[in-house]
RNA sequence: GCCGAGAUGGCGGAAUUGGUAGACGCGCUAGCCUCAGGAGCUAGUGGGCGCAAGCCCAUGGGGGUUCGAGUCCCCCUCUCGGCACCA
C-alpha cells in the first residue's frame, strides 16, 4: 500500500470503484420489513425494571385510534422515538410505551354511519395503526399496550370516580353549561374555545342542567404554585396554565338588598374604589333574578329584557365591542362602608362564571362601568385623585385606573390608594362585612358527557333521587353491546332499559343508573401511570412500579394540549398522590410540544386537500426517508412545511450513505487498530473530523433537541467520507472503520433500519442499540494547527495558521506579516490588540 | 388591551458563551457520465463594484453599548400563539 496521504478524489467517485465488489443498492424495501421482524423476534424494546442502570420514561401523547396516522402522529412520534432509541442505545433501562386514546365520538358517529359497533371499529382502526407504527419502526414496548376502552382499564378509571367522590371531589349540581348541538353533550370550560366546542366548531349553547364535576378549583393554588417547579417545560405551556388558572387577589364585600335584608356579595380586585360605587350589576343568570326580581312588581317590565340577554350567545356577549346593555331592577342595594343606596342593575357584561356574579360598579375607576354609566347617565364618584390632574366627574371621558390619592372616601381620605386597599380590606374583615380573598378563573370540570362511547358513570340513582355508588366490586359498569346507533334521541344508553334498571346495593329496591359518561379526558389523564403496570389487577396501578418509572423523564406532543389535557393530567396526578398511590405529584418532568406539519401553507386537512398519506411514503421511499425528513427539514418546535423535493433530498442521503458503506467497506474488512501517535496530518483530520460529528449529534440530541442540526452534522460527515479514495494504510483503514462504526451508530435513531444493515455490514451480529453510544474522545478533538481570524478595527482582513495556543505576540507578528493585513494598518498605529487565543485577533489602528 | 414567541439568501433553516453571517438540505446555473434521463458525479450560487487583488453593503426599521452585535440595551413596524367585558 502506497503512501500515507489520504486523496480526494475528483476524478473517480466512490461509486465508479473499481475494487471488485459488485455494489448493492440500498432498497428499503427489503431491509425494512426484515428489522422490524428482527427486533420483534428479539423484543428488543422490553423495558425492564433495572436497578443497576438509570431509568428513563419516554412517553408521546396517545393517539385517538380514528383510522390512519397523519403527517403530524409521525412526526410526534419519531421525535419521540429518536429519543428512545438514543436513551436506549446509552444503556438507560428505557420504558417507550404506546396506547390508545379509544373512547370518544368519531368511534359513534362511524356506529351511526355504517352501522359497526364502536368498540369494533376503533379495534380494527387500532390494527391498522399499530400496523402503521410498526412500518415506521418505532421501538413500542407493545407487551405494555393499553387502550382506555378496555374493561381493565375504564375498570379503574371509575375506581378514580369512586375514590374522588368519597374525597368530595366528584359531585352533582345544576347548573349552567355549555352544549354543543353537534355532538349533543355537554363540554368543559376548557373546551369551548372562542364561543365554540373544541371539537366541532359549533357555537356552543348555554343550558341549565345537572351535571358531574370534578373539583379541580380546589387544586387551583396547587396546579398554579407548582408550575414554578416545571423548569422542564416551555415557558408558554407553563404561561397559558397560569392564564388559564387566572388567580386574582381581591376582596369580597357583602352588600345588602335593601327590600330584603339580605347579604349580595361582590368580589373586587379594588376595594380602595369601594366609596365610589354608584350601583351595582348582576349577571342576567343570577339567582338572585328568579327569587326576588321575576315575582316582584318590576318583573312584568324587566325580565323580557333580561331573558333577552340571557339568550344571547356567548360569542355575542363575549365580544368586547358589542354594546353594553343593561336594564334598571327597580331594587336597591347598600354599600355596607357608607351605608348609599344605589340601584340594582341587570347588565350583559356581568358574568355569572366569574366571582359572585354581581359586580360593584365604579364608573369613575373602571372602564366597563364608566362606559354603562355614561350610557344609561348614571353618577360617576371620583374617590382616587392622581397626583398630577385632578379629575372631575362630570367631564372626564374615560375611567381614571392608576393610583393616586383617596378622596371622598370617609376615614381613608388622604391615603394612596395602595394603602387603602390593605387598610379597607382589614377593616372590612374587622366589620364582618367581607374579607380578602383570592378569585379564580378556573372553573371546576364538568365531567359528564351524554354519549356511550365513554367510561360509565358508575353511579346510580335511588327513587328519592338521591346518589348511590357502585361497589366497588361491581366494577366495571360494562357497556351494554345490544344498542342500536341512530344518531336521533339523545345517548343511546338512556335508552337502554336492561342497562339502566339496576338493584340499589344499599336498599336493595329498584334503581336507575347514570346514563352519562365521563369526558375523554379523564381517560387520558392517568395513563402514564398505568403504562408502568398495565396489567395490574390489584390496585389502579402498582404503587412500585410507578415508584420506579414516574415521571415521565420526556412527555412529547402538541401544543394544543397547553391547557387541555396538560392540566387534567396535573390534576389528575396530584389527585393519585393525595390518594396514597402515585409518589410524584407532578407527573412529566419536562415536556417538549412540536410544531404542525403544513403543506401549501396551511395544516394538513382532508377538507383541504392537502394531505400526505405515511403508507404512500413509506411505500415509495421507505420509513428512514420519511423519518429523516420530519426531523430535518425544520427544528422540531417549529411547524414543518412539507415539501416533496426535500423527501427526494433525504432519500438521496440515504442513497449516499450507502454508497459510502459500499465503497469503504473492503478497505477496512481487516482493519486492526491505529497508532493515534503516529497519525499524519490528514489522518489526524479525519479522526477530528469523526469526534467533532460525535460530540455535535451527541449534544443536538440530548441538550439541545435539535435533530434538524444532528442530522446535518452527519451529512457533513458523509460529505467529507465520500471523497475519499484509496489505497489506505492500515493505519487510514483502522480510522475509515472507525468513521463508518460511530456514523453507523449517529444515524441509529435517526434512521434506524438502515443503520442496523451498515452495522451488520461492518461486521457486528448484535443489534446496533446494544453497541453503546460513541464516545467522543477530547484528545481527538485536539487540533495542532489553528485558523485565526485577523480584523482591522473589527473588520475582517485575513485568516492566519497558527499552532493550537500561540501567544498574543506571535499571532500580531503573523497578522503583520499578512499582506492584506498591512495595507490597512500601514501609516497608522496599533493603538490596541484585541486577542481570543485560537480563533481572533482584532488590530484596533488609528 | 395584557402575556409569550418570532422576523436571517429564491425556499426550509444554521450560527452552543458578544468573536469568520448563511452550516446542512432544497432550488437554480454550468459541466461530466449516459442511448436517454426524473439517476449519479464535479464546480458554482446573498447583493453591488472591480480585469484582478480586493473593497463596499447586508440578519424587519431606527438609535445605543462594545475593539467587535444576528446575538446585549432602548424605541418602532410586522407576523404567530395564548388570555380577554375576569369586576
Amino acid at each position: 500500500m502506497g503512501g500515507s496521504k489520504i486523496t480526494r478524489n475528483r476524478e473517480r467517485p466512490v461509486t465508479m470503484d473499481t475494487s471488485g465488489e459488485r455494489p448493492t443498492p440500498y432498497s428499503p424495501t427489503e431491509i425494512e420489513p426484515r428489522w422490524q421482524d428482527r427486533w420483534e423476534a428479539d423484543n428488543a424494546f422490553h423495558a425492564a425494571e433495572d436497578p443497576e442502570r438509570p431509568k428513563f420514561y419516554l412517553l408521546e401523547m396517545f393517539p385517538y385510534p380514528s383510522g390512519d396516522i397523519h403527517m403530524g402522529h409521525v412526526r410526534n412520534y419519531v421525535l419521540g422515538d429518536v429519543l428512545a432509541r438514543f436513551k436506549m442505545t446509552q444503556g438507560h433501562a428505557v420504558l417507550h410505551p404506546m396506547g390508545w386514546d379509544a373512547l370518544g365520538l368519531p368511534a359513534e358517529n362511524a356506529a351511526i354511519e355504517r352501522r359497526v359497533h364502536p368498540a369494533e371499529w376503533t379495534v380494527s382502526n387500532i390494527g391498522n395503526m399499530k400496523r402503521q407504527f410498526r412500518r415506521l419502526g418505532m421501538s413500542y414496548d407493545w407487551d405494555r399496550e393499553l387502550s382506555t376502552h378496555h374493561p381493565g382499564y375504564y375498570a379503574w378509571t371509575q375506581w378514580l370516580f369512586l375514590k374522588m367522590h368519597e374525597m368530595g371531589l366528584a359531585y352533582r349540581k345544576g347548573g349552567l353549561v355549555n352544549w354543543d348541538p353537534v355532538d349533543e353533550t355537554v363540554l368543559a370550560n376548557e373546551q369551548v374555545i372562542d364561543g365554540r366546542g373544541w371539537r366541532t366548531g359549533a357555537p356552543v349553547e348555554k343550558r341549565r342542567l345537572d351535571q358531574w364535576y370534578f373539583r379541580i378549583t380546589d387544586y387551583a393554588e396547587r396546579l398554579l404554585d407548582d408550575l414554578d417547579r416545571l423548569e422542564g417545560w416551555p415557558e408558554r405551556v407553563v404561561q397559558q396554565q397560569r392564564n388559564w388558572i387566572g388567580r386574582s387577589e381581591g376582596a369580597r364585600i357583602d352588600f345588602t338588598v335593601e327590600a330584603t335584608g339580605e347579604t349580595l356579595p361582590v368580589f373586587t380586585t379594588r376595594p380602595d374604589t369601594v366609596y365610589g360605587v354608584t350601583f351595582m350589576s348582576l349577571a342576567p343568570e343570577h339567582p338572585l333574578i328568579d327569587e326576588l326580581i321575576a315575582p316582584s312588581e318590576h318583573g312584568a317590565r324587566v325580565m323580557p329584557e333580561i331573558q333577552r340577554m340571557r339568550t344571547q350567545t356567548l360569542d355575542v356577549r363575549m365580544d368586547e365591542n358589542a354594546d353594553k346593555e343593561g336594564v334598571f331592577t327597580g331594587f336597591h342595594v347598600v354599600n355596607p362602608l357608607n351605608g348609599d343606596r344605589v340601584p340594582l342593575w341587570v347588565a350583559n357584561y356581568a358574568l355569572m362564571d366569574y366571582g359572585t356574579g354581581a359586580v360593584m360598579a365604579v364608573p369613575a375607576h373602571d372602564q366597563r362601568d364608566f362606559e354603562f354609566a355614561r350610557k344609561y347617565d348614571l353618577p360617576v364618584r371620583v374617590v382616587i385623585q392622581p397626583a398630577d390632574a385632578p379629575l372631575d366627574s362630570a367631564t372626564m371621558t374615560q375611567a381614571y385606573v392608576d393610583d393616586g390619592v383617596q378622596v371622598n372616601s370617609g376615614p381613608f381620605d388622604g391615603q394612596p390608594n395602595r394603602d387603602a386597599i390593605a387598610n379597607i380590606t382589614d377593616h372590612l374583615a374587622a366589620n364582618d362585612i367581607g374579607e380578602g380573598t383570592v378569585n379564580y378563573r378556573l372553573r371546576d370540570w364538568l365531567v359528564s358527557r351524554q354519549r356511550y362511547w365513554g367510561v360509565p358513570i358508575p353511579v346510580m340513582y335511588e327513587d328519592d333521587g338521591s346518589v348511590t355508588l357502585v361497589p366497588e366490586d361491581d366494577l366495571p359498569v360494562a357497556h351494554p353491546r345490544d344498542v342500536e346507533f341512530t344518531g336521533k334521541g339523545g345517548n343511546p344508553l338512556a335508552r337502554d332499559e336492561a342497562f339502566t334498571n339496576c338493584v340499589s346495593p344499599t336498599t336493595g329496591q329498584a334503581a336507575r343508573r347514570e346514563t352519562d359518561t365521563m369526558d375523554t379526558f379523564v381517560d387520558s389523564s392517568w395513563y402514564f401511570l398505568r403504562f408502568t403496570s398495565p396489567r395490574f389487577t390489584e390496585g389502579v396501578f402498582d404503587r412500585e412500579a410507578a415508584g420506579y418509572w414516574m415521571p415521565v423523564d420526556q412527555y412529547v406532543g402538541g401544543i394544543e394540549h397547553a391547557v387541555l389535557h396538560l392540566l387534567y393530567a396535573r390534576f389528575i396526578t396530584k389527585v393519585m398522590y393525595d390518594l396514597g398511590v402515585s409518589s410524584v405529584d407532578e407527573p412529566f418532568q419536562n415536556l417538549f410540544t412540536q410544531g404542525m406539519v403544513t403543506k401549501d401553507g396551511g395544516k394538513m386537512s382532508k377538507s383541504l386537500g392537502n394531505v400526505v398519506a405515511p403508507d404512500d411514503l413509506i411505500e415509495r421511499y421507505g420509513a428512514d426517508t420519511a423519518r429523516l425528513f420530519s426531523l430535518f427539514a425544520a427544528p422540531p418546535e417549529l411547524d414543518l412545511e412539507w415539501n416533496d423535493a426535500g423527501v427526494e433530498g433525504c432519500h438521496r442521503f440515504l442513497h449516499r450513505l450507502w454508497r459510502v458503506f459500499d465503497a469503504l467497506l473492503p478497505h477496512t474488512a481487516d482493519a486492526a487498530d491505529y497508532d493515534a501517535n503516529t497519525l499524519t496530518p490528514d489522518e489526524r483530520e479525519l479522526r477530528r473530523m469523526t469526534h467533532v460529528t460525535i460530540q455535535r449529534v451527541s449534544t443536538d440530541i440530548q441538550r439541545r433537541f435539535k435533530f434538524n442540526t444532528a442530522i446535518a452534522a452527519t451529512m457533513e460527515m458523509v460529505n467529507h467520507l465520500q471523497g475519499l479514495a484509496g489505497p489506505f494504510t492500515d493505519n487510514q483503514q483502522a480510522l475509515l472503520r472507525e468513521s463508518l462504526e460511530a456514523l453507523a451508530r449517529l444515524l441509529g435513531p435517526f434512521a434506524p433500519h438502515i443503520s442496523e444493515e451498515l452495522w451488520t455490514r461492518l461486521g457486528h451480529t448484535q443489534s446496533i442499540l446494544r453497541s453503546g453510544w460513541p464516545d467522543a474522545d477530547p484528545d481527538a478533538l485536539a487540533q495542532d494547527e489553528v485558523t485565526i481570524v485577523v480584523q482591522v478595527n473589527g473588520k475582517l482582513r485575513g485568516r492566519i495558521s497558527l499552532a493550537t495556543g500561540s501567544g498574543e505576540e506571535d499571532a500580531t507578528a503573523a497578522a503583520l506579516a499578512d499582506e492584506n493585513v498591512c495595507r490597512h494598518t500601514d501609516g497608522k498605529t496599533v493603538r490596541k490588540v484585541i486577542y481570543v487565543p485560537d480563533k481572533l485577533l482584532n488590530l484596533v489602528v488609528g
